[in-house]
DNA sequence: AGCCTATGTTACCGACCGGTACGTCGTTCG
DNA sequence: CGAACGACGTACCGGTCGGTAACATAGGCT
């Protein structure tokens, strides 16, 4: 049996699917990046989140809006980050990208870690018409752009060139990491950033 | 392994009746990487290749090992032709590796690119045990290795984090490219690379 | 009280999944 | 010739997929 909550503090006017949907969010997340979207059955989830399938298809129209909905979340929350490292170190760009870059150095390097669920639900999702793939679509042009403005920041001569190379750069961090796990060519992302920034901004 | 069988009498070339098995790996390949390999069914690929089941499962244990024997397959002829480009530039490794990358990019800006099969199945299977993703591992070691050797050629002071360096740059393209499709960061990815080799060249 | 909303329960659907038992055909060769 | 053999197809399996219908229950609200 389900353990009932008893949630005194009631309130309709903010989010009122109180558990089920959230139980649901947490635990899509947590597997569709961890084993991937398409070999994680609407069944795991629900039992996952100690929920039923009716719960689940009355908060979601579907298992592709769920998702849609779990890149949703999870992309805005990374642009959140972005932003956040951004507003703590202001005046210094090079600061802000090593703050970033060595979080998610420490992150690749991790047992279980899987690059970002973003790009990986494109790789799983090629129908530029799908409803998950248009939301990761999206985040990923959303970050090209705040890469172009930490580019001008650091006084690049073509700051969009820049920011592409760095967003390479970071791509090339997600995808190498899960797959060469700890010691892999993650290891040496800062001082390639360094070297594109230095050469990107010399005269 | 195949059984070899065929009959020097019968066959004049291996050419009019196109055995079941090398229809069944064209179409797998065909399907896997345009499609992505879960969301092809094996019937999806008996369909396409004008034959039945049985006969996928006479030449395949599983649709696991058909997925492993097409990553080697992809995988031996990508490593192939990258030994092709460097025997065809010898003593020129600054200029195998524009070769090598001018290709690249020419195919990601391809309407339906879809980067790098290899990468893709590292992210469509998680898990370390699964068929498919050992042979993916092993491939993409030996190209990290390749790499390596070709920063040594470019005269890296550290050709190992040189090579990574590019490593990065290479999974970088196959992520945005086929994120981005044309216009993308990867059409960054000469000068990026020209930079990173200047930096580790430089003394 | 009586409703309203959110949830659980059970059972079910058709489609598709990976995989297989078994029959058939055509060639080869004793 | 005719048996053996290897390549292939027909028909089918049990399980799982995403998704739904119908009904029960429990608590907060007016």
């Amino acid at each position: 049996m389900t353990k009932r909550n008893s949630n005194p503090a009631r309130s309709q006017t903010c989010e009122a699917p109180k558990r089920a949907a959230e139980r649901i969010r947490e635990s899509a997340r947590d597997l569709f990046y961890r084993q991937g979207i398409r070999a994680v059955g609407v069944d795991e989830i629900v039992t996952h989140a100690g929920v039923t399938k009716p719960s689940l298809y009355r908060s979601f129209p579907s298992k592709d809006e769920l998702t849609a909905d779990y890149l949703r979340h999870m992309g805005e929350e990374g642009l959140a980050r972005f932003d956040a490292i951004i507003a703590a170190n202001p005046s210094d760009p090079r600061g802000q990208l090593r703050v970033w870059l060595r979080d998610l150095q420490k992150k690749a390097n991790g047992k279980d870690y899987r690059g970002c669920g973003t790009t990986n639900a494109a790789v799983e999702y090629p129908d530029r018409g799908h409803p998950a793939r248009k939301v990761a679509s999206d985040i990923k042009n959303r970050f090209r752009t705040k890469l172009v403005a930490l580019a001008t920041a650091l006084g690049a001569k073509t700051p969009d060139r820049l920011g592409d190379a760095l967003l390479l750069l970071f791509e090339g961090v997600y995808a190498s990491g899960q797959i060469f796990g700890a010691g892999g060519p993650a290891r040496v992302v800062l001082e390639a950033a360094d070297a594109l920034i230095d050469s990107y901004c010399s005269q």
